[in-house]
DNA sequence: ATTTAGTCATACAGATTGTATGATTAATTC
DNA sequence: GAATTAATCATACAATCTGTATGACTAAAT
């Protein structure tokens, strides 16, 4: 009667296999130049070598599937915690502000085409909207503790402070990098620009 | 044998009031809060109280009845030349520039989720991606003209001037207003913002 | 040896797509 | 008025995808 105790234990690292496979394969498709017009529960189940009912049993929908490889693709990136620390680390809250510049620009970078993908999926679905808009959240809490702390240095601030957060998060959104970058630029040529432009926002155009 | 003359006459009129259905409908099931997942050629057809191979037979496909829409909202938003005339009849160029600000994010709030439908199916489609980009380019040559006139009437610039044309590009972006104005802003709350943070990339922050 | 979780195979109803074919209707031409 | 033409509609079709359900199979855990 009693369900008998069971932990995973060595069935665990294969089960994260199978996860691991089918989200690099949904990477994989949402990165096809060609578009999504081939994309599918199916074709990622192919694309995995996976009975496309594991796919659902691992991810129940289409928006867990696309939320597990945002989680991937943020561990990848390497944006849990190891980076926000270097953004707060630095004495001068500036510096932090051009590191997260940097920090960001990277990470968009990295996957481009896939991001642009997610965003353009999150644009049609308010239900993956959600799970996107989540994940810029954090962003935005960075800034707006930065922006305390470049007050509290000294800095006069050109504006009111929700506003200017506003503005930083827009101008560190993976959109703005995207049109930035355009065909040809690299995230090492564009995150001077954002970060000057953030300055400029701040009042602060000549002080670094 | 040879084909008898025809012209359409009066039946262009009926012809035109169809198409007009169909991309009023097509609007407003892109306006849809609730998402994409309803939308279909069917679905468009229903809403336009048309057979749904009518639609074919006016718009071929799926991209070619976007594609209307989007010339649809550029001529219901008078994009096409009165308001560009008005840009370029300034003596002042910042002046002009500060009037194409205005007038798109007039633009982008008019049909703003419609717009945002738009973008995320040009991010999942390639060949609709051609579609909005050439859109784009009116905007990105107007950018560059009025640049070189800031530039002519002994303004020095503060970087190369294509790469101005870009930043100021991707600040008079759909995307950029978008995020700019959040939940809660109107146009002519982010206009000033935008026009300010131009100012600021063509180093003239406190010129006007 | 038995239980359990993960995987797979199959099936199903419902939608959507794009295309094809032909009927119907109304305006245009002769 | 009769013939022609273009637009619209109705129906059908194959192909694909979705979400769900059901049960079999396998390997690990008990």
């Amino acid at each position: 009667m009693s369900p008998r105790a069971y932990r995973l234990g060595q069935r665990q690292v294969t089960t994260e296999q199978t996860r691991a496979k089918i989200i690099e394969a949904t990477r994989e498709l949402l990165a096809n130049p060609e578009g999504l017009n081939g994309f599918s529960i199916e074709a990622v189940a192919r694309q995995a070598d996976v009975a496309r009912m594991t796919v659902y049993y691992q991810f129940s929908s289409k928006t867990g599937l696309l939320e597990a490889l945002c989680d991937s693709l943020a561990n990848k990136g390497g944006m849990g915690q190891a980076q926000m620390r270097n953004i707060f680390m630095q004495a001068d809250p500036l510096v932090g502000l051009a590191e997260l510049v940097n920090i960001f620009s990277r990470f968009w970078e990295a996957d481009r085409l896939v991001n642009r993908r997610l965003r353009g999926l999150a644009a049609i679905d308010p239900e993956f909207d959600q799970v996107i808009s989540s994940r810029n959240e954090g962003r935005r809490k960075a800034l707006t503790v930065l922006l305390q702390r470049i007050e509290s240095a000294g800095h006069a601030l050109a504006a009111p402070a929700g506003e200017l957060v506003n503005i930083l998060f827009s101008l560190t959104s993976f959109e703005f990098f995207d049109s930035l970058a355009g065909p040809e630029r690299r995230a090492d040529e564009v995150a001077p620009t954002v970060y000057r432009l953030a300055l400029a926002a701040l009042g602060l155009a000549g002080t670094a």
